[in-house]
DNA sequence: GACTAGATCGAACGATCGTTCTATATCTAA
DNA sequence: TTAGATATAGAACGATCGTTCGATCTAGTC
């Protein structure tokens, strides 16, 4: 009997050497995607760049969105966890703040073309697909923001609306993404240290501008 | 005779109502484009929005990027000259540097859609189009640096390697564009003097981490 | 060796893509 | 009023898209 929705991505079982070439096919299409986007990048394109056929792809995947969410939950997901993993090393709220930027920076440095699929593209998804981007993007925001709280609460920000402050943080480390690329002879490291210096600057001198009490 | 490439957007002379029907058109790419990217809007998307024929739209642009094109040319290519504009009012380093970042902000909220697009999509483009794209943010990269280096001489940034700093503050700013429709109750201008307290602190508080000097 | 479930393939479907062709309207200048 | 340029439309082309179908191949199990 022809079983309906793909073969192996049910209940069904999948193989050891099929979890492989699942993976395989996972790693092409976040090339894929980082490099031409969602609607660039067609299922062709994955099939071509393995080696293997496009009805070989829907077997694993039941379409173009699956993949891209298993994309979602293959990596980007797993970036609040690792964020909160480096909260959890405790601390007093400064050097705790400093190293949550740093684990995020590192992170997006190690996982470039993941980090850029989780921020192009949203408009093309399904209203799931798009959910559970704003999802992960919102827990990263909530974890900053519970952060800014903590360091206000020690005097090391200054009066400015914390969504805002937050938001300016995510920029710096979010735009590092664009330009990374652009910036040679200068070890990783150090452009991460500066760059968390303006952070942590740029929070202290934060200014309230009326209109709504800190 | 027929007339290879566009009709009127060679040298032969263009109605003032297919100026306007021009223009119109360029609005509706405009609003595409921004809302689901280059690869993700078709030249039947913007006919049907106008209400016009598939065909008259190659009548003004010869093909899908040289559309894209024009809208760069009608609205992005304009950025640098703005900027350099507000520049151009003078004053002490501090007070010219704070204008250039609020007219920056200022036009990146008046231009949303054209901002945008200006920033996704670069990929998609032919080489003439990456080229005429990057050259535009070189212009902008270049009008910050040059004032990071005047603020530089006055003591009043850091030690950080300038072009990092660029970096930083442009990506406060173009990161801007994600955010600013989920920060309700609070007027655009105080949102953007904080974010001008935030960088300009963030400036000041750049450090030297080895390997390159100031 | 036969059975079965998973893995892989080639071909095709209908839809849509960018683009072109050919034919009319519409307007303007002589 | 008519000639010529401009503006617009509809139909079609070949390519590519996401997706499906039916068939074969492969690797274990009885």
């Amino acid at each position: 009997m022809y079983n309906r929705s793909p073969t192996t991505a049910g209940v069904g079982g999948m193989t050891e050497r099929g979890e492989r070439q699942k993976d395989e096919l996972i790693e092409a299409a976040i090339e894929l995607f980082a490099s031409n986007g969602y609607a660039g990048t067609s299922i062709r394109d994955i099939a071509k760049l393995t080696g293997r056929s496009v009805s070989n792809v829907y077997h694993y995947f039941e379409d173009k969105e699956a993949l891209w969410l298993a994309i979602l939950e293959y990596s980007a997901k797993g970036i609040p966890e690792r964020l909160r993993a480096a909260l959890a090393a405790g601390g007093p709220p400064l050097e705790r703040f400093r190293n949550l930027i740093r684990t995020h920076l590192q992170l997006s440095a190690t996982q470039q073309r993941e980090a850029k699929i989780f921020h192009i593209d949203e408009e093309r998804l399904s209203p799931t697909g798009k959910r559970i981007n704003r999802r992960i993007q919102k827990e990263i925001l909530d974890i900053y923001l519970g952060e800014l709280e903590r360091l206000r609460a020690e005097g090391l920000v200054g009066g400015g609306n914390l969504r805002v402050l937050a938001f300016n943080v995510l920029g710096v480390i979010n735009w590092h993404l664009r330009w990374q690329h652009h910036v040679a002879g200068i070890p990783a490291a150090n452009i991460h240290e500066e760059m968390i210096d303006f952070i942590l600057f740029g929070l202290q001198g934060a200014r309230v501008h009326a209109d709504r009490g800190g």
